[in-house]
DNA sequence: TCTAAATATGTACTAAGTACATATTAGGAT
DNA sequence: ATCCTAATATGTACTTAGTACATATTTAGA
């Protein structure tokens, strides 16, 4: 989290991260798909093979903090109150973050901005796709860790794909809803009542099972 | 659905097959990635340029028969017994499929290789995620419009985001069950099994709604 | 100051996909 | 049959992402 002391691992940050905003500020402006590779390394200063050495594929600029969101889906149960299930510790999370105000879940028109690049790129859609089942399988091993069970418990893979199912509906849904009103605190309890009516069926489905 | 009279389409249409029957075979044989869309046009004895005017990309060739399962969707709908909600009647199309051995849900060694083969392959993968999205889509759709709802209805895209969920995790753990035991009875009961349990949660959350 | 490892960069290549031009073929009219 | 037109097949040239591998540069530490 913290930057590293050692000048080696910060000048490779920095590099890292001037390629991911110079990249980043690109395909806002221009769309993803009208943004090269070249342009890119052109508009950080750095050579074309050092774009590729930081992130191996083109999307992977745009999608720069993937990890965190794995975290969070980690640590809500890792750090859950244990007098509820880990499908309520999930629904919790989900009004925690809203009340924080996580970047994650910004509804403003950067966040709106972000979402639009990404709903007019084919490439883009697919790697946010391909990380909503990567996010699933964290929580199914998560889930399944949480409970004792082995990590390909078909009962913590079904919650899993449900939750995701239910988060993914909910998001786009609210930013909808956002794009429609600009008003951010109606696509918020539009999120949250698709995340609290989704709970319940994941709830019901899961009943028996220590996960509900 | 039946082969053109004009000798026009008739050889469209072969030619297309040749193509596809060609790449599928190639695919199997070398796994996607290690085929070249020359190597294609080669096999099926076509120039490189009609590959492309027949499969946009690549994927296409592999997955050439998507429509069906769309219509598979949208007729479980229009022909449903009215009786039952929407919810039921998917999960009554779940069991039909497995009932009549359709091809969509072949557990045996020829759809294990498919499945194989699509796990091999990012780009095989990603388009199995688009086509996930897209049957979520036309049931959402199918969903309203069976209730006289907007398209845009959220119960409805809350209903199908869970039922894609849903019959997703329940094909790949048949898959999975397939893979170990080889015993596709055992595969089909699981798929059943994880499909009713699924079943239950939408209904949950559908309650209140004309979906349920 | 020297050395080894990490980092940045260069060169050359593969392969998918696109734009656009051209050739070939089928179907229908005279 | 012959000619015309539209659909279909194909060729050429290009762009771009991504890979393999070599080389240069920089930094940490002896």
């Amino acid at each position: 989290m913290s930057i590293p002391s050692d000048r080696r691992s910060r000048k490779r940050l920095a590099t890292r991260q001037g390629i991911s905003d110079a990249a980043t500020q690109l395909f806002m402006e221009r769309g993803f798909d009208r943004v090269t590779v070249d342009e890119i390394a052109e508009a950080a200063d750095v050579g074309r093979m050092t774009v590729f050495n930081h992130f191996p594929r083109k999307e992977d600029m745009f999608f720069d903090r993937d990890e965190e969101g794995r975290e969070i889906l980690r640590e809500a149960l890792r750090k859950r109150d244990l007098r509820f299930p880990p499908t309520e510790a999930y629904r919790l999370l989900a009004h925690r973050l809203i009340a924080e105000r996580s970047p994650l879940f910004s509804f403003n028109p950067q966040g709106q901005g972000f979402i639009e690049t990404i709903e007019a790129s084919e490439t883009l859609k697919a790697r946010a796709r391909a990380i909503r089942d990567e996010l699933a399988e964290v929580v199914a091993v998560a889930l399944s860790e949480c409970v004792g069970r082995d990590p390909t418990d078909p009962d913590a893979h079904l919650a899993a794909g449900l939750l995701l199912a239910i988060w993914t509906v909910a998001f786009l849904q609210a930013h909808r809803i956002f794009r429609q009103t600009k008003d951010a605190e109606q696509a918020k309890t539009a999120f949250l009542a698709t995340v609290d009516k989704g709970t319940i069926g994941l709830k019901a489905t899961m009943a028996g099972t220590p996960y509900a």
